[in-house]
RNA sequence: GGUCCGGUAGCUCAGUUGGAUAGAGCAACUGCCUUCUAAGCAGUAGGUCAUUGGUUCGAAUCCAAUCCGGAUCACCA
């Protein structure tokens, strides 16, 4: 337990007994006091003064009367300031616990048993990934590992969107114009080669569609008759009735994806426990809508097409099945979760999706939870705002579309040369190096892209992306480099006091590293990585400033050394561990 | 037009769920390496928290209205 919920508990256990009511330690609003005031923490009295009809001063006198004579180990002194009560607490309260937590991890919670799945990165087979991709990828992950760190059993899982018209495209594309080239043949990464193939289809159209205006074809007349996309729509026909020919160039140029994907994937640390193809789940919501007609959930209109109204819930009738009879978006997804649900029987599902589709994802609860399905309430929409460049909003057509692999490429680039020029790092293989060169350049790009609040959305600055100074994953990573540094020179001793009076910055940092939990379950409460990158800032940013103003190895006494030591060595495994958990590795030198 | 999200320093973002004089980083300026790693530290400057009204001891935070920006409302996925 933090210190200011212990002192949470210490004030509702006073109060009940000074005014015989009964209090929740979770009325009490404990603060860190403002430096500017004397004290530690602050208790705001004012909910009090309303309910006990107390002067602030005179309810203070009694809470602070109280708090000191029942802990008189815990607190030493307390003033009141208009209604706030701040309290000095004891140096060997603060520091007591460096020795409980100098055997255990950084962040120690229970587990509870829960089972979550947290669906994320979702790629398409038909272009490789962007930057959007890895916004999602590293939320995604991260989320999954805050969620273990918090005592879940977590399932990563990944749907792989590998048919349907748009993957259709770039294989008519590969059979006209291709000439039976491969990634191998022409040097290019699997993914990219596909990828190249989509843009190809989208050029042909472009001017074919060019060309029946030209005869005087509306252009949605234009789009449609152009027979580069009647032979997709063909092309689609054929492999929904399994044509060998087309299964086969499927097949071939899929796998050429999965190649480059799986490259990326390691690349950043990106893995999933369960990988589901769209190609063998896309059928699955049909069934699941014919027994909703039964039960009426669904209803069937003349044409044959089956519809849900949800006009009741301030939403519109919603299409389920086609006219002939296939199934949408939201049906296969239905499906989706019902398998996923009889896999793995989760008491929360996670889908770590962009918020352009926070309309798709409330109508899919909310349908499931029409049909009664007991998982429904469990579903989470974990709703991330979209990536924009500080020209706006990426366009692929315009080529504005930030490549996932460039952009890891370009930040090795500059992380090289950093090291090379102002590293500490002679003793350093040329695999150790490279090793380091990729520990920054990730490092920095996954803090970049997850220190802000995964709801909002976000402005992907590239000057700033490969900044390394100030609020970046290279300062944490640093401070990390600097303690290990000192602990290299010496090791704490395992035991140490603090009988001399704490420095304001030992308290400061104390302070910080004792809240890791509370952080931590923060981070898990919210979905949201951003708590933990700010976290380790300010660790970090606390630690320098202490390191700069004073010596550890130099401490004016052995006893304020073996403190230091001891506190370097829990800043530094905070650090590392809350690293961890954002996908970020720290480095032993730097 | 309906629904949802957002608007905090020149720029990018925090703001402990309603608490004391709103904080960081970048950019600008001034200092600090013979010292445990200067990828650092200390400091200066920069704000009508979009606007107006309300709720109360207290509002960037809650409510209402208005303005601005974005997403979405497909027999695409």
């Amino acid at each position: 337990m933090s210190l200011s919920d212990e002192i949470k508990q210490y004030a509702a256990a006073a109060l009940e007994n000074i005014y015989k009511e009964s209090f929740y330690a979770d009325d009490v609003l404990v603060n860190q006091t403002k430096p500017e005031f004397e004290g530690d923490y602050t208790i705001v009295l004012f909910a009090f003064v309303k309910r006990l009809k107390q002067s602030p001063d005179k309810l203070g006198q009694e809470l602070g009367d109280a708090l000191l004579k029942a802990h008189p180990d815990v607190f030493l002194a307390y003033n009141i300031i208009k209604g706030f009560l701040n309290l000095t607490v004891s140096d060997q309260h603060f520091t007591g616990f460096l020795s409980s937590s100098a055997s255990s991890k950084a962040f120690d919670i229970q587990s509870t048993g829960r089972k979550v799945m947290v669906e994320y990165s979702s790629p398409n087979t038909n272009k490789p990934l962007h930057l959007g991709h890895l916004r999602n990828n590293f939320l995604g992950w991260s989320i999954a590992e805050i969620l273990k760190a918090t005592g879940n059993e977590v399932m990563k899982t990944c749907i792989v969107n590998d048919r349907g018209i748009h993957i259709c495209k770039s294989m008519i594309a590969w059979e006209l114009f291709g000439n039976g080239e491969t990634p191998t043949s022409v040097g290019v990464k699997g993914d990219h080669f596909v990828g190249d193939y989509y843009v190809r289809f989208s050029n042909e159209l472009k001017k074919e569609i060019e060309e029946g205006v030209a005869r005087g074809l509306s252009k949605d007349d234009a789009e449609k008759q152009a027979p580069i996309m009647q032979k997709t729509q063909q092309m689609l026909v054929d492999w929904e009735n399994g044509k060998p020919e087309v299964m086969k160039i499927w097949k071939m140029m899929n796998g050429w994806v999965y190649e480059g994907f799986d490259k990326t994937y390691a690349r950043i640390g990106t893995d999933f426990d369960k990988v589901y193809y769209e190609s063998e789940t896309y059928l699955l919501g049909r069934d699941f809508v014919e027994k909703g007609i039964e039960t009426g959930v669904f209803y069937r209109k003349e044409d044959g097409s089956v519809w849900i109204d949800l006009t009741d819930e301030g939403l519109d009738e919603k299409l389920v099945l086609r006219k002939d009879g296939t199934s949408v978006y939201i049906t296969q997804d239905l499906g989706l979760a019902h398998k996923k649900y009889e896999e793995f029987p989760y008491d929360q599902s996670i889908y770590v999706i962009a918020d352009e589709q926070n309309y798709h994802m409330k109508v899919l609860k909310l349908i499931l939870k029409k049909l009664g399905m007991p998982y429904a309430d469990g579903i989470v929409h974990l709703s991330y705002g979209m990536v924009e460049l500080p020209s706006g909003r990426m366009k692929s057509r315009e080529g504005t579309v930030v490549d996932a692999d460039d952009l890891v490429e370009e930040m090795v680039q500059v992380a090289a040369a950093i090291i090379k020029e102002k590293g500490k790092v002679d003793d350093f293989s040329e695999t150790e190096l490279k090793e380091l060169y990729d520990t920054i350049a990730l490092g920095a790009l996954k803090f970049y892209l997850l220190r802000v609040d995964p709801k909002k959305k976000m402005i992907f600055n590239p000057e700033e992306s490969i900044d390394l100074h100030g609020f970046t994953g290279s300062f944490v990573q640093y401070t990390h480099a600097r303690i290990k540094s000192i602990l290299r020179n010496e090791a704490p001793a395992g035991n140490f006091s603090a009988t001399s009076p704490l420095l304001k910055l030992e308290k400061e940092l104390l302070l910080l590293l004792e809240q890791a939990n509370n952080v931590l379950l923060q981070a898990a409460n919210e979905f949201n990585p951003s708590v933990l990158a700010n976290y380790a800032y300010t660790i970090a940013k606390t630690y320098n400033s202490f390191y700069t103003e004073h010596s550890v190895l130099k401490a004016e006494t052995e006893e304020k050394k073996q403190l230091r030591l001891r506190i370097c060595e829990q800043t530094a495994k905070v650090l590392k561990e809350a690293m961890g958990l954002l996908g970020i590795r720290v480095p032993e030198k730097m």
